[in-house]
DNA sequence: TTGTAGGCGTTATCAT
DNA sequence: ATGATAACGCCTACAA
C-alpha cells in the first residue's frame, strides 16, 4: 500500500518538460491523467479507470487508494478525451439575434441556470438579425458537434431548409421566442395571442381607438400570433381594423432608421393613430424618442403599450406600460426539453409546443390617471 | 481515377447502423470521417489527412481529388479530435458578474466579435456577484481546457489567490473594468480616474456644492480609481472632501435593498447631498428610483450623474448624464491580448496595463438649463 | 480483481 | 508519393 503524501498537490498542472515527440500547443497547461495515477500508484489505466467510475467490481482498498490519490491531486478528467469517446460535447448552442437586449438576455440567465445544473455547457452566437449570420452560426456549431441547439430566428429567417436538414440528420434542436411557423418542431413561446390581445384591450378601455401595430416581419409566427390578438380585440370592441395602421419591420427594430422612417409615415398618416402597440424594445424605445423629439404628450395625445423586458421601464419618461414575457423562465423550460431531448429523446411524443403566461404591468404611458 | 457522383452528399451526417460494439450516446449526429473518406477513395487516412492540411508533398490529383470528395461531403474536422491531440480547445472563457446589463453585453459583443474572427469560440459563466461562483465558474473552466480567460470581479472578490494559481500554472489571463489592484496582471479598464473627475468637475461646475459618490467596495481598483478622481476635482475647486458622502455598496448595486438603505442614509443626513455620482447601472436606477419615490426634484435639488451603458439612458425621466464606457471596444482589446498571449505570449513583454477613453454624456439629470 | 488491447478522429514520424 | 504506426486521454470487452 502507497503512503500518500500532501506534496502530491503540488505536481498539479505542471508543465511537462519531457515533451519533444511532436511539436504540440506550447504553453499551454497540462493536467494530470489517468495514466498518470496509474504509473503512481502501480496500477494499469483499467483499474484507476474502474474506480474513478466507481465500479463495483473490484478491490475497495484499491479504489478508495485510488479516489484519494485523485482527490489529493486534484484530477478532472479531460473533457475533450471524453467527448471523442462518447461523441458528445456536452455543449448546447444557443443561436438569438443579439444579447445586449433584456429580453434575450434574461432568456440565457435561464438557459444557462438548467444547462450547468445538469453539465452541459452553453456557446452563445449572435445572428444580429442577418440571416447569413444566422446561417453561418449554425454550420459552425454542427461542425463544433453541439449536442443540442436552442434558436430564436433572425428577423430575415424565410428559409428554414439548413435548420430542417440538421434536424433530420438527428440534431435535437428547441426553437424559442422567434419561433418558425412550422408545427414540426419544439416550441416554447409566451402567450403572444393573449398578451396582446389584454394589451390591445387595455388601449381600447383607456378611451383609444386608432391603435396602431408596430410589429415584426409577417413571416414570423410570434408576429402573426400578436397581429391576431390585436385584431380579436378590436373586433371585439367593435373597433375597425385598419390595415394602415399596422407596420411589419423589416429589421425587427435592430436598425434605428428604419424604426425612424416608420413612425414617421404612422404620424403622417390623414387619420393618425392615438395609440401604439409595440412588439419589441427597439420599437418601442424608438417610439418614445421620436415622440419624444416631436412634444407630442403620451398619453394624452397618444398612448404607448411596448413589449419588454427592460427593468428601468417605470423609470422612463413616461413609465412605460410594459407587456413582460417571462424571459428566464423560457429560457429554463427550453433548455430542459432539450436535454431531454439528448438524453432521452424516446419520453418524448410528438412535437412540444409550451406557451408561458405575459405580464401587462400598466403604468402612464398608457393611463393618464395612473 | 474515381468518379464522385452527387449522391454522395445524400451520405452526408447519416447515422450509422453499424454500431454496436460499444455503448456509445445514441441518438447523436454522426458525421463523415477521415477515414471514411480514405475508404471512399481507396487511400489511406494520412493521404487524405496531408490533402486536407494542403500538403506539399503529394500527387496534385489525389489532393485535389480529396479536397473535392470533402468538399461534397461537407467535411469538417471534429473538434474534439484535433482538440485532443493538441492539447487545446480553441475557447476562451469569460467570466463576469452579469450579462443582464447593458455594459456587459457590450462587452461580450466585443469578445465575441474578435473571438469568432479568430476561431475560439467564447463560453460565458456569470458569477451573479458570489465569490463562491466565481471561483466554481473558475474551476470548470480551468478542467474544460479553455485555452484562456477573460474575468471581470465580482463585487465580494478580495482573495485573488485561485486566479493566481492558474495563472502560475500557465494560464492565460487578462481582466476586464473589474480588474486585481495587483500590477501582475493584464488589464483592460477605462480611464476610471479621468471620467470620475470629469463628471465631478461637471457636478460643480452646475452649482453643487455637497457632491456624494455611491460607489462599489473599496477594495476594487475601479472604485479607488473613480473616488480618486472625484476627490481630486474636489480639492481642485475648493470642496471639502467629507466622507459621510462616501458610500461604498457591498454587492456593488446588485442587492436592491442595499441600494435602498444606502440612499436613503445619504438622503437623512443632516447635510444631504445635492448631486450624487453613482459608479454603475445598478446604483444610478437605484437612485433614481428612489428619488421619484420621494418626488425629490432632479436636478434642482439633487442632480445625478451615473455611470451606465443603458441606450436609453435619454429617454429616462430625467434625461441621465451618463459616463459611457467603451463597453465594446474594451471586450476587443482583451480578446486580441488573450488570444497573443495564448498564441505567442513570448512576444508580450511585461503586463499590459491598457485603458481607454469613457464619454461623458451630458443631459437634464445634472443640467437644468438642457 | 486486475491487466491488455483496441478504438474514438486526427496528425506527425518514420518507413516504403 | 503514399502507407503504416503511434499517440493524445478515456473507456470497456475480453483475457488472465
Amino acid at each position: 500500500m502507497l503512503k500518500l503524501s500532501n506534496c502530491f498537490i503540488s505536481l498539479l498542472y505542471r508543465r511537462k518538460l519531457d515533451f519533444d515527440h511532436t511539436k504540440r500547443g506550447k504553453n499551454t497547461v497540462e493536467s494530470i491523467t489517468i495514466k498518470d495515477i496509474a504509473k503512481a500508484l502501480n496500477l494499469s489505466t483499467s483499474t484507476v479507470s474502474r474506480a474513478l467510475r466507481d465500479s463495483s467490481e473490484m478491490n475497495l482498498e484499491t479504489k478508495k487508494m485510488v479516489l484519494e490519490y485523485a482527490r489529493q491531486m486534484n484530477y478532472s478528467p479531460n473533457p475533450m478525451a471524453v467527448s471523442l469517446r462518447e461523441n458528445k460535447s456536452k455543449a448546447i448552442g444557443v443561436i438569438l439575434p443579439e444579447i445586449a437586449n433584456s429580453f434575450f438576455s434574461q432568456l440565457i440567465n435561464g438557459v444557462e441556470e438548467v444547462a450547468y445544473e445538469q453539465g452541459y455547457h452553453v456557446v452563445i452566437f449572435q445572428s444580429h438579425e442577418s440571416y447569413e449570420r444566422e446561417v453561418a452560426n449554425l454550420k459552425y456549431l454542427a461542425s463544433r458537434r453541439v449536442d443540442g441547439m436552442l434558436v430564436s430566428l433572425s428577423s430575415l429567417t424565410t428559409d428554414l431548409h439548413p435548420f430542417h436538414s440538421l434536424i433530420e440528420k438527428g440534431m435535437p434542436f428547441v426553437f424559442f421566442d422567434r419561433v418558425p411557423a412550422s408545427e414540426k418542431v419544439h416550441t416554447i413561446t409566451s402567450d403572444n395571442y393573449q398578451s396582446s390581445y389584454n394589451a390591445t384591450k387595455h388601449l381600447l378601455i383607456n378611451g383609444k381607438k386608432r391603435i396602431a401595430h408596430l410589429t415584426s416581419p409577417r413571416y414570423l409566427s410570434i408576429t402573426t400570433e400578436r397581429l391576431e390578438g390585436y385584431r380579436r380585440a378590436l373586433i371585439d370592441h367593435d373597433i375597425p381594423y385598419d390595415e394602415n395602421l399596422i407596420k411589419f419591420c423589416h429589421y425587427g427594430g435592430a436598425v434605428a432608421q428604419e424604426n425612424e422612417q416608420t413612425i414617421r409615415d404612422l404620424l403622417s398618416l390623414p387619420h393618425p393613430p392615438d395609440g401604439i402597440l409595440a412588439a419589441s424594445d427597439r420599437l418601442t424605445m424608438g417610439c418614445l424618442e421620436h415622440l419624444h423629439k416631436n412634444n407630442i404628450r403620451i398619453p394624452e395625445e397618444i398612448a404607448i403599450v411596448g413589449f419588454t423586458n427592460m427593468p428601468v421601464a417605470g423609470l422612463l419618461d413616461p413609465p412605460l406600460t410594459a407587456v413582460v414575457q417571462p424571459a428566464a423562465g423560457m429560457g429554463k423550460r427550453a433548455t430542459e426539453l432539450l436535454i431531454q431531448l439528448i438524453e432521452s429523446p424516446d419520453q418524448i411524443k410528438g412535437f412540444q409546443h409550451i406557451s408561458l403566461p405575459s405580464d401587462l404591468q400598466v403604468r402612464r404611458s398608457s393611463a393618464s390617471y395612473i
